[in-house]
This record gives C-alpha cells, structure tokens and sequence, in this order.
DNA sequence: ATTACATGCAACAGGAATGTTCCAGTTACT
DNA sequence: AGTAACTGGAACATTCCTGTTGCATGTAAT
C-alpha cells in the first residue's frame, strides 16, 4: 500500500488510505468532477489527511486504478484460467470478475497510465483471457472460425452490461457465458 | 435550432452553432472537463459567442444531446423498424447507427435530462428496439424465450464495441448481427 | 443602401478547487 | 512509559473557469 518512507504504515495509516479508495470509488463513480473534499468528507478523514496520503489528485486516481487492478487480476487468476477446463473456468472467473467489477466499477474503467502497475496487470488480464478463450475454441466450446480479439471484446462488453442490474454472481456470469456463446438467436 | 427571437437565425449564426456543437463532441470526448474556452477555440469562435448561443455550460451541453438524439431517431427511422423484415431491418438500423454514434459517441452517452428532448427520443428508439426485436422473435429469427430486454442491452453493448475500431459500417453491421444472433459458439 | 444581427476583444467579478503550511492533540508501536 | 507517527482545523495563495458587460467592427438579410 502506500508508503512514506521505508516503514510499513501504521494500522490506523492503512485504514485512512483504505477509506479514502473506497470512498474515492463510490463518489467519483457518482461524479468525477468531484472535489477532493467530497471524497474526504465521505471517507470520514480531513481534508489535509487525503493531501498527506496523496501528492495530489492524479495520485489519488493511479492509486485507485492500480488497487483495483490488483483485484482484477487476482480474481482471473482465483478461476484458474489456464488449469481448469475453459468452460469452468470461463463461468468461474466471470462471477469473479462481476463482484470485482461491481465494487471497483469507475476505478476500473479508468484508462491506466502508461507504464503503470495498472496497465501491466490490465494487459496480463487480457493476455490471460485471449488464452483461455483459444484453449475454449480448441476444444470446440467456441467457432473455429472465431475471432477471439473480437470475442475478448464481446465477451467485457458482456460484463460491462450484466453490472448495471443487482443480480446474483453465479446467475449473472450464466447467463453471459450462454450470451456468449449462443447469442439471441433460436437454438437448435 | 438555437433561436434567440420568433425569426430564424441568420445563417452565420447557424454555422456558428453547428461549428460549437461538432467542436464540443470532440473536444469533450477527448476530455469531457474540457473548458468553453477550449471548446471555443476548436470551434473557431470567441468563448463569448459560445455564451451568447448557449446560456451555460449544461445549456451547451443539453442542445448537444438534443441534436445528437434527434440524428439518432432519424437512423432508426430510416431503417423501417415497423415494416421492412426483421432481419433486413436490423442490418440497416446497425449500419446507420454505427454511423451516427461514430460521429456523435460522446453526446449520445450523456445522460439526457429528466423531460428533454433527448430523453424522449431515447425512449422513442429503444421502443422502437423492442417493437423490432418482437417482431425478430416471432418470425423465428430469435430464440422463442429470448430476454428482449436483455437482448436489446446485448444489441446495444455490440454496437457500442463496434465503435472502437474504423470499420466499414455494413461490415461492422454484419458482424454485430451475426454476433447477436449466433454468439461465438460453434457453428451447427 | 440600410438596418439589424453577429462577432471578437478586453476586462471584470465571483466561485470553486487544489496544494501547502503550521500546530495542537491523539493514537499506536516498541 | 516514551516516542514517533497520525490526524484535523484553519488559513493562505494560486489557478482556473464561468458568466457578464460594453463597444467597435463586420456580415447578412431586405
């Protein structure tokens, strides 16, 4: 987490910085014109506290982006992408990425910085998925014929739109994964 | 369009206009905090003929929307959701849309104000959206228990991906159909 | 040709946000 | 118990943006 100097931080250190994230995610998510203040002020510290933890707003959003680029990824790699057979795996890591997602939505939509932790962890994601989703075609659970840059594509934009109604993981990732797979059209 | 009295605006004034608004889809695309300076300056005019078309900086903004949902409702119109088969129709509203929101992206997602003229017409086209998916359904071009609210989200979603990239409109429209309808899963 | 409309420049006032500093009091770690 | 770290409050300076005003000049409609 966030560093002064060599030390780790003190506890009650680590639980402003926490409370300044999370707070920084649900009021900015709600509007990200929203002053620094705003987010002080919903995470219950001052606002000099967020200026001592945070060179300045920038920092504030990098810190953001890169926390819960770390869960992103830590929820891929919790559904055993490149192990447990693709359709397993592909409708575990879905639920995963939704509860993710869900609580760090405008943290993770936020484009990262170039060379940043957030970008690094955000390409291995895509890399990780883009090889999941050729294990899947190899196995016949996708077209040969498919496009996976195409379907990696489909597939967030699929998530992307299961986040904008309460649902249950498991339920919603479902029914992405049929999406995905079979689109609208009649089954035969 | 922008009036000031009961008579038309001369037409300097209207290219005036028409120059603020496509400067603002740029230039607040690219950074939405952007200021009316900034967007003035793309749009080749001093920040006091912006203040003098637009009363505030939302005012600038609503007309945006307005404008841009009003080109949108004519894309799916001219699609013939009601009377040209489902499929046929589905193709060329994709097409014209992909078109308009290319050009219009950012103003079409911003969220319409409550009673305006955006809002309406948004709500004018997802009818519309529903009514044709109906249709789809019945003629057999969609499975029998297709979620249309769901579907329509999904249609919604591939649209919005397609954006991301230059394309050929049919192409890009024949892709999202294909999508919708079929998935990535294998072929049968 | 005339007249009304349109525009740009410069200046101004006000407001909001950010980043910084200082110091007293509190908390946590050893 | 002692000490270092943490915090909050208040104040300050700076910057940027917005909205407004007045006036001279240019443009377009009749």
């Amino acid at each position: 987490m966030e560093r002064t100097t060599g030390r780790a931080l003190r506890a009650d250190a680590e639980r402003s910085v926490r409370a300044i994230l999370e707070a920084a995610e649900r009021v900015l998510a709600a509007d990200p014109a929203a002053s620094l203040e705003q987010v002080a002020t919903a995470a219950g510290v001052a606002r000099t506290t967020v200026h001592r933890r945070f060179a300045n707003r920038q920092a504030l959003l990098d810190a953001l982006a890169d926390s819960a680029a770390r869960q992103l990824a830590q929820a891929v790699g919790d559904g055993r992408p490149e192990t447990a057979p693709p359709l397993v795996a592909i409708h575990r890591i879905t639920a995963n990425v939704l509860q993710v997602k869900g609580a760090w939505t405008f943290a993770l939509q936020l484009p990262p910085e170039t060379g940043s932790e957030a970008a690094a962890l955000h390409a291995d994601v895509h890399r990780a998925c883009l090889a999941l989703l050729a294990r899947a075609r190899e196995d016949g659970l996708l077209d040969p014929g498919a496009d996976l840059e195409w379907t990696s594509r489909v597939y967030y934009a699929l998530i992307g739109e299961s986040l904008r109604e309460a649902g249950e993981p498991d339920a919603l990732a479902a029914r992405v994964v049929e999406t995905l797979l079979h689109g609208a059209g009649k089954r035969d």
